[in-house]
DNA sequence: ATTGGATCAATTGTGCACAATTTTAGCGGA
DNA sequence: TCCGCTAAAATTGTGCACAATTGATCCAAT
């Protein structure tokens, strides 16, 4: 099997979710796993590590990612940031063509949405954002965006929150109203807001899933330095255990 | 000597821009200069591919990358977008602490130009950008603006434009002013504005350097594919003759 | 003289064996 | 029962030797 092979399934596997937070992935299991051997894996390992899709830590090995409260937030105040920039840069140099393409894009949402084709409508909601990273035609800010997208994806996969945190079909069309006339700041602030609103979505079910953190309680007694460091600890030997 | 020295070491030789564009970054030779194995050598090589701080191709080895107008625009257009968004997002989060460092930091601007401390000035000039991105507590944006940054500073080095193409004091406090009174849309405009000049200060002595692309010639005379495409490559060539 | 192909040198990619580190299991004592 | 220590097992890191690919040089043929 080709390394860009194996690199590609397991970024799949990543962001689908499928393993809990903390899985040991061990080189010479792997290596079993594809077929191939362990130095391919390594270099494979060390890939998605600098990609952030796993932590890999010196001497112990590649480890999925688990996902704390805070990193939900990290993330999504990244992408506010980043596509609240991309949002208003593109209100003042979309094209004509382009307008009409985000025309079609969010009326086959609205479509999708009213004839209760869920599985499409989930499809289209994602694909919005990344239609509009696509749209600057810079690639440096095509890479930045998937990546967020991309971490986005496994945390909302994790929280298997997947029923109702997507994407709001009205508020994309009111960021897509802003960008057709050309209003840049509203599309920002309408871009910024369309997160923010996912993730107050996302972190309810975020405190449910992530059971009782013990420490956490302890700590919360306790002056705050930084309270979610030892979440991540728990959650990985917990996950060691069951392998 | 250590891996992560070795990385720090040619990201600080490849961030001066002393070497040409396309100057080939052999592994034996590498090895033999820093006094360790090819293996080490190799790992840093594919981790600065990554970060995007040289150019590794398969079979053939690591090359510095060969900046070509494009790039250029591609860069500025991605750090207007993304600064832009930080600029916004700064201006409805900033606290009076932060708003009294970003003073101060402006004013010590001022005070060097006045006083013609051009070496502090210049500092202080990049290490404003810079600034701005850490004060969202974004690790994740302080992470591709610290990229974005990096590879900017490759190319004003390649074009050995030093001296004018550094940051306008001016427009520097523009920003902090929309900033500080909490202006968001002022603030996004301010940074895309205050960018967007920076790139044409640079890019007139960019053609210059450039020099007779040849081949673009011929490939304006053709259906435009992708032109800058080749560009790099004559780059690559003269380059490897030199050494 | 130029083009085409083939051989050869140089450089990168890969698998294997061994070294170093970490983790775990076992054991004895407080 | 719990803690500390030691040793062994497992896992990752590294250097080396060899394979594979690329680029160049040379020679021949048109």
């Amino acid at each position: 099997m080709d390394e860009d092979q194996i690199h590609a399934t397991l970024s799949r596997m990543l962001l689908a979710g499928r393993l809990p937070g903390g899985t040991k992935l061990g080189e010479h299991r792997l290596a079993d796993i594809f077929g191939v051997s362990r130095e391919r894996i390594r270099k494979v390992l060390h890939r998605l590590g600098h990609e952030r899709l796993i932590e890999v830590v010196k001497n112990r090995g590649a480890f999925t990612l688990a996902p704390d409260p805070s990193e939900v937030h990290v993330v999504f105040e990244a992408r506010r940031i980043l596509e609240g920039g991309i949002a208003a840069h593109l209100a003042d140099t979309l094209s004509p063509d382009q307008v009409e393409t985000l025309r079609a894009h969010v009326d086959r949402e609205s479509e999708a949405l009213k004839t209760g084709d869920r599985r499409t409508w989930l499809r289209l909601s994602a694909e919005f954002h990344f239609l509009l990273a696509a749209m600057t035609g810079n690639p440096v800010i095509v890479q930045q965006a998937r990546e967020l997208v991309g971490r986005t994806t496994m945390l909302v996969a994790f929280y298997e929150n997947n029923a109702g945190a997507q994407c709001g079909c009205a508020e994309h069309r009111t960021i897509f109203r802003a960008l057709a006339s050309g209003e840049r700041a509203r599309a920002g602030k309408a871009m910024s807001a369309h997160l923010a609103l996912i993730e107050t979505r996302l972190r309810p079910l975020a405190c449910v899933d992530a059971g009782p953190p013990l420490e956490d309680v302890i700590a919360e007694f306790m002056e705050p330095p930084s309270p979610p460091a030892r979440t991540r600890r728990k959650a990985q030997m917990k996950a060691e255990a069951q392998a």
